[in-house]
DNA sequence: GACAATGGCTAACGTCGTTAGCCACGACCC
DNA sequence: GGGTCGTGGCTAACGACGTTAGCCATTGTC
């Protein structure tokens, strides 16, 4: 995928994640990145114009593993909402650090492939017979769930699942 | 509400917000908000013990207009998911930094007033008729479709009124 | 064998949250 | 009225952050 990048820049970006996920955004930081690399800081910039520019191929990667997972879905379960939606919610809880980073901002798409955002969301329309108001409304579902989910937001006791499901259901499963 | 906290602390939380709502989380500094106040950064800590605490009492204020928002919508229309949503979405659309703030991260539980975050929920579960399920299915695609909105994740050109309207339908307005 | 590109390095800057320690003022008590 | 103490300011400074400037070794190419 993404030979817009030399190759030391996706060590880089590989380095990024495994902190990313292990340890979280705020670990996530020129200079930890750089020890895991054993080089300092600085080189970094080498390599990169900034560490927006880091967070961006994070964000890509996000984009291009949920797109995969939405179509995996899709070839085993076609026109299966229900199948898009289970691939969504446990790809974004098996990453909720890099979930969280690539979606709790604005999407910086101007630095994106081309062509990404879309593909992450063709699945879903197709599954929605191109109703663009069911699909955005499964989507914002979705999205709801897995982030309150992430953040610990629900009660420790609450059934996710049966909440999960009765949304599922609403909304057209 | 917050008598917990002396009138110079609420005089802070107040310049606290507003820095907050008009310039982003990016502009809430011990520096700048000391700056607003007269004062020099340091002197903050003589009246909160860090930073945190400052969004603490801020976290408390959403939650606490989230209530008294619903809680009107519950008065003038008694029953009706659909004004519930609704004042819910105004007034996160209204607020989105502060909205994002106490949104985005793990509710900090302990240092809240106690029964806030349940005196939020009650007028939801009034509503649902105790329904755990339906509401939490609910509250997710309205949380959902307010941080896509507030964070442009949607096309510029979605129609997401529509969108809104297609989500609470299928939930059971 | 000169030369440029590549990719490291150190030193440093400005900003952040935060701490230590000092001081002015007012309230209160004897 | 004079000592005492809490309240709420202050300056100076620390360590971590992102980032820049400028130096140097290695490598591959004509």
């Amino acid at each position: 995928m993404a030979d817009r990048l030399t190759p030391r820049a996706r060590e880089i970006v590989t380095a990024a994640r495994e902190l990313l996920e292990e340890s979280g955004p705020a670990q996530l930081t020129m200079r930890t990145l750089a020890d895991r690399l054993g080089i300092k800081a600085p080189s970094l910039y080498k390599h990169f114009p900034d560490k927006h520019a880091v967070e961006v191929e994070l964000v890509a990667q996000l984009l291009t593993e949920t797109a995969e997972a939405l179509e995996a879905a899709e070839a085993s379960a076609p026109g299966s909402l229900e199948a898009l939606a289970g691939a969504y919610r446990s790809y974004a809880l098996a990453h909720p650090h890099l979930y969280s980073l690539g979606t709790e901002r604005p999407l910086p798409r101007a630095e994106l492939p081309a062509g990404l955002e879309d593909r992450a969301a063709l699945p879903l329309l197709r599954a929605c017979a191109g109703d663009l108001d069911l699909a955005r409304a499964f989507w914002a579902f979705a999205h709801g769930m897995v982030t309150l989910e992430i953040h610990g937001r629900f009660p420790a006791d609450a059934d996710l699942e049966a909440a999960w499901k009765r949304g599922l259901g609403a909304l057209g499963t």
